[in-house]
DNA sequence: CAGCTGAGGCTAATGGCATTAGCTTTTGGG
DNA sequence: CCCAAAAGCTAATGCCATTAGCCTCAGCTG
């Protein structure tokens, strides 16, 4: 509280998600970033532990700015439209965002910080999924095969994985409705 | 073809895969191999152009390797029952080596290298599906569809993304017969 | 109002790594 | 028997992360 301070830790990250987007995760590197925010690479480490560090913090960003939309695309939504709104909207939030969402390390679980982040988002497909009145373990399949789905179809899309991006729209809607049928069905 | 050459490339290739089931993709080092075929690092660009181009070779052998496990599995097979081994053989094939499954890029496209062993095994699972009479685009969506299931599922457990191992076997016989119930009424 | 303290920046230095340049050795074909 | 080129090596460059230690100034304290 002595200084005001030029960089807080939020600034540093907010570089490091625009050098994501811009160049990939191979993009971050300290030094991109403290010349980005007009500082000297060493500067960084008064706001951030290491770039292992900084990458986490932009894994946990990523997380909490998808729950934020998918929370808001679900509420006030039910049953069917509720659970094909949340895919589409993943859909859209990681095409708006390849490089972020490919930046994303695939276990939140074993960093501390991630960890909150990552479950908040998996409870949202949970109680997304509340509706269809699936009992425990049942829930916890439905949701796996949900985050299969739309993580799958995500990673592969972001990644350039499909051959040509033809009909990719139809493939989704094709997603949705063979998940939708499994709930039905199960 | 004047020396006899202490080192190949194939050799080289194979030390790679070896650091990377041990160690994950960020240790594959040219320095690490180097060590590890008890050469100096700068002797490797005799036998491979870069590091790049050493993890494209890595993502080439990965894909064929798959590519030869599931031609294996799904021979003398048919219909659903062709489908489920491969499904299940991919699973498989990820828990057994999977730094290596991480390691590979998500876009053989990209790599000239690489675009030929992705379409074989792209291949591979258009032919399990031929049984099954799909019109053109019907056969391609399809094929889109078991690659998410697959490659989805297979890169979260990789990832250690799923909570708890529990019930994972469930998880993914669920997801097999999601498929198989699918392909029947799509 | 003077002075101290600590946060936030900086420069210098270290060590790992990839990559390049240029030298040396060895060997198979003439 | 000789030599060209393949395969190795050492030395050197440059980028990056990280550490150590110094400097400065805002704000609290007396």
């Amino acid at each position: 509280m002595a200084v005001r301070p030029r960089l807080t830790t939020a600034k540093v990250v907010d570089a490091a998600l625009e050098l994501v987007d811009e160049q990939g995760v191979e993009g971050l590197t300290l030094a991109a970033v403290a010349a980005r925010t007009g500082v000297a690479t060493p500067s960084l480490y008064k706001h951030v532990a290491s770039l292992a560090e900084l990458r986490g913090h932009v894994g946990v960003r990523v997380l909490e700015e998808m729950t934020a939309r998918f929370t808001e695309k679900v509420l006030g939504r039910a049953g069917d439209e509720a659970v094909a709104a949340l895919m589409h909207a993943y859909r859209e939030y990681v095409k708006e965002h390849p490089k972020r969402y490919a930046a994303m390390p695939m276990d939140p679980l074993h960093d501390e910080l991630q960890q909150a982040a990552g479950m908040k988002l998996v409870e949202v497909m949970l109680a997304t999924l509340r509706q269809y009145g699936l009992e425990g373990s049942a829930a916890i399949h439905a949701t796996r095969r949900l985050r299969v789905i739309v993580h799958g179809f995500a990673s592969i899309e972001a990644g350039g994985g499909f051959g040509l991006p033809e009909g990719l729209d139809d493939t989704y809607d094709q997603l949705v409705r063979m998940y939708l049928t499994d709930l039905r069905g199960q």
